[in-house]
DNA sequence: TGTACATCAGTGAACGCGCGTTCACTGATGTAC
DNA sequence: TGTACATCAGTGAACGCGCGTTCACTGATGTAC
């Protein structure tokens, strides 16, 4: 009578969430396709094949679905880092630099999303927390990856400037006037080696 | 016959300028106070005190004002470097850094425009061709700066790599959880005077 | 100097649209006795 | 096993709003003769 009622309950809240996942799945596949500020509430009902007003028996509002996404994607980068350094294939940092690039290139509506998060600071106070811990995640990441285990305030200034750096050639080239996608994308990932190379070698030498 | 009709109309082409002038200055006064994105055309208007369908007596649309009041912004920035390095005052490439940093978080609506129509990419041929002039001719400030008078296929890779990273930290950190706006600031300047100081020293000696 | 006409800045009201969100309802499933 | 009731996912239609933009009009100024 205490055991069977709670199991229940879980399984419900495990199907609730499931159906909560298709709703963000829908979502993301909607992002895809056009840029994520244009995208309705309706367009994500009818990718996930249900009435809009059934979206909001699992989220709130808009912007806590799309907060949802975005967290989805920010756990999606985190692992991908985690795999390769487990499976140490991330020798140098320009390694690093060159993976964050490349996934922030691939996953164009995630970057859209958190440049647009970064700038918009009027997010209500749970949803900011959430946007927050990502952020202070995946820092974390660089700090480790620059630091090894020795993370101190030095280490982590270089980290900032690695992540702002690499935050900034995505969205100052973005759209270099004139030139392809790939081309584009060699000149960022150009970019991101210098920088990569410019942080390791400074913080060997700092004043050289 | 012939030269007073065109003096007449030249005057009146001025009064015509003038008249937009003002309604780009109420537009950017409007943005002052709340988020570019989030400023309608009757605002613009009531701040102007006109009606709003005069608006559209200068400007064909909300997109071409903002541009232009976008443009604006650019010549003042690179006014203010071009006077700085007239007067010698630019003595390092921080320095160079610092107050491009400044300018941003000061006229913080301009780097809202700025990132705003960097992501934004489905822009309609002239006016992006008015922004891409207005991007160059930033760019070629950093590059001067960095080369001297001997730009190169690798300075223009370090003005790049700075112009990027200066607005990666602008972008990456302007929400820092829990800061005051001092603190922020100062953070991002030392962040940015960093990344000077990485740029300088490993241009020295690209593979120290 | 006076008159008819053209030009054009400026206007208030309205149009049309798309959006996020809510509402009252249906019907299927599970629960209690 | 059967019946009355509660729960809740799912729905289509509607609400209300704010927006960019257009329209038909007014009135002042300049021009031609």
């Amino acid at each position: 009578m205490a055991k069977q009622p709670t199991t229940f309950a879980a399984l419900k809240e495990e199907e609730r969430k499931a159906r909560q996942g298709v709703i963000v799945d829908a979502a993301e596949r909607v992002f895809g396709r056009k840029p994520f500020e244009q995208v309705s509430m309706r367009e994500v009902a009818q990718e996930a094949g249900i009435a809009v007003s059934s979206i909001y028996r699992y989220f709130p509002d808009q912007q806590s679905l799309f907060v949802e996404a975005f967290v989805l994607g920010t756990r999606e980068i985190i692992s991908r880092i985690d795999e390769r350094i487990a499976s140490g294939r991330l020798s140098s940092l320009a390694d690093f630099a060159l993976m964050y690039l490349d996934f922030l290139i691939e996953h164009d509506h995630y970057f859209r999303m958190m440049t647009h998060f970064m700038l918009d600071g009027q997010l209500s106070g749970p949803l900011l927390e959430k946007l927050n811990q990502a952020a202070r995640t995946i820092l974390e990441q660089f700090d480790r990856l620059i630091a090894g285990d020795t993370s101190s305030e030095q280490t982590r200034q270089y980290a900032h400037t690695l992540f702002a750096a690499l935050n900034g050639i995505l969205i100052s080239f973005r759209n270099y006037p004139g030139r392809e996608p790939v081309e584009v994308r060699r000149h960022m990932e150009k970019l991101a080696r210098l920088t990569a190379s410019m942080c390791e070698s400074h913080r060997r030498s700092p004043r050289g």
